[in-house]
DNA sequence: GTTGAGCGTT
């Protein structure tokens, strides 16, 4: 499984939505959008969790798709490791 | 109620 960053998502897009377009091209395990406005800023842009060779084929196929009226920027996530939110390595120190 | 370059929460 591999994670894919999904931006230039239009405010309206749901997690449904990106789930359902990324579905057509593989089996989607997760998708979510982040779009928070409460918690910091506007995000405009989600994570679709699929297969290696379907979040492949899902990126380079919805990579420069259109939503609507926007294009789509799909590209291979960051590892979440690379941005520890909670304490990582607690046996440190 | 707004905004638009980017990498995330339960």
């Amino acid at each position: 499984m591999k994670s894919i960053f999904v931006g230039n998502l239009p405010w309206s897009a749901t997690n449904e939505e990106l789930e359902q377009k990324f579905s057509e091209f593989g089996e989607v395990k997760s998708a979510r959008i982040i779009n928070d406005k409460m918690t910091g800023k506007s995000k405009g842009f989600g994570f679709v969790d699929m297969d290696d060779d379907a979040a492949q084929k899902a990126i380079a196929a919805l990579s420069g798709a259109k939503w609507g009226d926007r294009e789509l920027t799909c590209n291979e996530a960051r590892p979440k490791e690379d941005r520890p939110r909670k304490d990582s390595g607690r046996d440190r120190y």
